[in-house]
DNA sequence: ACAATAGTGTCTATTAGACATTATCGA
DNA sequence: TCGATAATGTCTAATAGACACTATTGT
């Protein structure tokens, strides 16, 4: 085996596909690659991310924390680990890693860096597996990735409650899987369910409106908690 | 932003969490550092792993796959990435970034490598979360999370299948969830849970024993199902 | 016949899903 | 009072789990 220092090292990069819900729609935050000479892929849309700074990226986690928190300002979403691709073809530039993650989080408390630079970031709606737009790069199998991920873990775990602000009503919450799922779930088994799960707590307080107002609610613990079953329609299994 | 010929790059590695049951006991394939002047953790127990091969590696599964054979010889086992761990701190040597696989085969199907050198693999016994050697770098962090994922994959799908051989009785597969749950589930509910799923189909032939002979069953499908539900004692939720 | 394991049947508590009904607000 | 949404109640089909029972082999 050669030395470490000998080896010839791939580059070392982290994306992340960044999750909010704008206009009833589930969006996907996207940057422009720079348009520059020798840049791959010049004013493609991307997924947010870049090189590993071994001197300031103390973790990988930190390193995708530190690029979501550049494009949007957010602190404190929630952020999980997709997983990793490889390979030689992936960048024209030579062997890459890519570490990818994937954040939920909600629209208003992001302040999107609008410098008028093209490279600025923007939301855009998921379309089926993707987005409308051609991605650089393997980022179209990157963001399918996530969009699976996502999608399969809303059937039996609360992460569309991250999406929302920090008080919410029992519909906000169900709007939220809804949109995520892209169907219509039933009112009174996802309040059961939702109860049952025993992660939200009542504010106490409620939300005025021009209808009966609901009562709030607010996360119990920031960590995703999983239900014992799969939403699923009468009779199907699996 | 530096140019990537100009980044410092991490180093990058791929390391294996290889389960097999023996002895109806969960065991997993150790290898020892090796024990020269300036290697770190010499002659420590570690996870099967290494560098990267831009040559030789098309991606990062090729690479696990690799390290699996040469330990192994085995050639078609169940390989899942796990995640990836990097930081400045888990290797003396600098930055790393590893990519960890986790694998599950039938151990029937080794051919271990006993050429008689110290490095040589082992299969040592899971004992709660790891081993009990200790590990060299964050490879118990790594064990760790592996036998995590895979004891709460185990609860609802049909990852246990991978650790048997190509014919099996349903006995042998809920003595199989069972090594790895450590806990008894119900025989009945077990197999009607099995067929329902629809993964496995009889081979045709039985098994000869010295009591009533059981149905040999042989996986339909290479990947693994999901349940629509969790195993679980009566009444509990989650 | 017996021991031992394979495989099936029965019963019940639980619960998801479907949908009807009631509650509570502003206008 | 009415419209609209929030919240709850009722009914039923499905099924997991517990456990008893039957089936099939070698000795």
């Amino acid at each position: 085996m050669k030395m470490p220092q000998t080896m010839e090292r791939p580059l070392a990069t982290v994306d992340v596909a960044i999750f909010a819900i704008i206009d009833n729609a589930l969006q996907v935050l996207l940057v422009r690659r720079p348009d520059c000479a020798g840049e791959p892929f010049p004013g493609c849309w991307a997924l947010p991310g870049g090189y590993i700074d071994v001197h300031k990226d103390a973790s990988l986690e930190a390193c995708a924390m530190r690029k979501l928190r550049e494009k949007t300002g957010v602190r404190s979403p929630y952020l999980e680990q997709l997983g990793s691709w490889g390979s030689a073809k992936r960048d024209p530039r030579g062997y890459t890693i890519t570490c990818v993650y994937f954040a939920l989080l909600n629209a208003e408390l992001v302040t999107l860096d609008h410098s008028g630079k093209v490279e600025a970031p923007t939301w855009q709606p998921v379309d089926g597996d993707g987005v409308r737009e051609r991605l650089a790069f393997d980022h179209a199998t990157l963001l399918a990735a996530a969009l699976q991920r996502l999608r399969n873990k809303v059937e039996y775990t609360s992460l569309p409650a991250f999406l929302l602000p920090e008080s919410f009503t029992l519909s906000d919450l169900q709007s939220a899987y809804e949109t995520v799922l892209n169907r219509a779930v039933d009112k009174s088994a996802f309040r059961t369910r939702m109860l049952a799960a025993d992660f939200i707590e009542p504010t106490g307080e409620q939300r005025a409106s021009v209808t009966r107002p609901a009562l709030l609610y607010r996360l119990k613990v920031r960590t995703p908690v999983l239900f014992p079953r799969t939403f699923s329609p009468r009779g199907e299994t699996g």
